[in-house]
Formats: C-alpha cells, structure tokens, sequence
DNA sequence: ATGAGTGCAAAGGCTTTGCATTAGG
DNA sequence: CCTAATGCAAAGCCTTTGCACTCAT
C-alpha cells in the first residue's frame, strides 16, 4: 500500500513533468498517516525541516499532479489530504467546538442513497456535475 | 416579502443591542436582490458609497444577529448571503470554468431524499449534527 | 450629549514570489 | 553539468483594527 502510493505519486508527479523530492515524499507520508486533512502549519510542526514557503509550492505541485486534494473548510487554513482516489471515499466531518476536521465514511448503502440522490439534483438541474463537496457540521469525538 | 425582511432585520439586531443602519440596510438589499452568495468587492462595486472596513464589519455584524450567512467556497473571497430561514432552502453550484457560484434549488422529493440519507448518516457516525454543507462542482449556466 | 456607526489608513495573517544556493537525473 | 527544487526573506492580498469624525437617540 505505501509502495503504490509512493509509486503513485512518483508517476503521477513525472507525468507533469515533476520530481519526486525528498520533501515532497515527506509531505504525502504525513499526509497519508492521518485520516483528517492537514493544515500547512500542522506538517510543519511535525516535521521542523520543511520550508514553509517550499511546503506551500510543494502542495501546489502535488494537487496538479493530482497526488493530494485541497481542501477550503475556513478562511484561516487551507487544508490538504491525500487525493480521493489514493484514500477510501470520506467525507468531512467539521467540529463547530474545536474547528478541527476529521474524515468520517459511511455505511455503503446510505453512500449509494447519497450519490443517487445527487445525480437526481444534477439532471434535473439540467447541468454535468464534476464532483460535489458534502461535509456535516457538528461536534467531534474528542469533543463529546 | 421586503418588508418583512427588513422587520426581521431590524428586530434581529435590536436583539443583539446593534442599530438597523443605512448601510446595513444597503448590504441586506444588495443580497436580497441576487440568488447568489456575493463577495465583498462585489458588493462594494455595486455600492460605491460603501466603505470596504464598514462592510466587512456590517456584514459580521450582521452574520452575529442571524440575518446573514457566511460563505467561504475558496479562499480568495469570502461571500455573504441571506440567512437560510430568510430564502428558501437552496444549495450551491461552484461553477469549475468561471469560479462563480450560484443557486439551485432542487425539487422537495429530492431533497428529501438527501435529507433523509445524512440524517442516517448522522445516526450511523454516532454524532449530532447541527448542519451540513452540500454543494455541487459543475458549470454554471452562463458559461453552459 | 453620548455612545454606536462610519471612513480612512495602517496593521495582521495566510500565502506567494524573488533570488541565491543546493541537489537530483 | 544543468535544470528543477529548496530556503530565506520580502512582498501580496484579503481582512481586521486604530482612531478621529459623524450621526442617531
């Protein structure tokens, strides 16, 4: 599993033209360790040898080669996780008490209940969907 | 339906010790007139006789006594809308060519549907949730 | 009068960029 | 070798804040 991801990334990364440095294998390890997306202050502080302006190219050049995701929950820190089909299908679970984001999947059966609801949403609204963000605002584990 | 707004806006600030200003009424008008979250620069262009620091804060001020929503889709701009329970339930489509964002309601059975799947979703997780985001990625109308 | 609201300008905070240095192929 | 990548510092950009002025009650 790291083995693919890593040659993945690799593949992915020389198909835009890119290297698959050191500090960009570091930031897709971090990212891929934890299942909640990522502030650029939070890899930082695990690993005090990224750059900061390095870490936020990096992350620029890891998205276009389709490697990792951004995602914008607040205005105060953008977020990153492993692109979606690197990881299983989640979604977003956003703590109102600590702001923290921790993924969360659902059963299967209720996802499918989702997606056909979606696709219902898209045709009738007569336009193609490239994808959809749907995130539950509530309160998280570590929270109660 | 104006009228109403506006009593309702009026009555929502008095109720957070904050006056219903000219200004604050030009924002609620602003956004009342558009079925479109709006950003601050565009609210300003529309209004020339706004101030960009008493928008920013009228429209926070606005958002604390529940007339307004904050919408953050990217990081560029944050965009305001009417408080949900003063339009009807809508959701949004992030237009993936010209960066807008729009509207769209979907028919009620439908809506149901998704309702009826997150709440399962909910359930399922083990957690209250006190709302949730959906929106859709696609191209908007007016870039067809 | 008296405090909330306003406008201008300056400061904050996240992110990006310029440039010299380092390293990967 | 030679270009891409890196790190530091400075600049950008959205947003917030300080402060004096104005307006409503």
């Amino acid at each position: 599993m790291t083995l693919d991801l890593h040659a993945t990334a690799t593949s992915r990364l020389q198909a835009d033209g890119q290297r698959y440095t050191s500090r960009r294998r570091a930031l897709v390890e971090l990212l891929a360790e934890v299942d909640q997306p990522r502030t650029i202050p939070q890899l930082l502080e695990q690993r005090r040898d990224l750059a900061q302006s390095s870490a936020y190219r990096n992350l620029a050049v890891l998205e276009r080669a389709g490697v990792v995701h951004r995602v914008v929950i607040t205005d105060e820190f953008a977020r990153y996780e492993l692109a979606e089909d690197l990881t299983e299908h989640h979604h977003h679970l956003i703590c109102a008490r600590c702001g923290d984001v921790v993924d969360f999947t659902v059963p299967t059966e209720v996802e499918h209940e989702i997606e056909s609801a979606l696709a219902k949403v898209a045709k009738r609204a007569g336009f193609h969907t490239t994808g959809h963000r749907l995130d539950l605002v509530g309160v998280c584990a570590g929270c109660t």
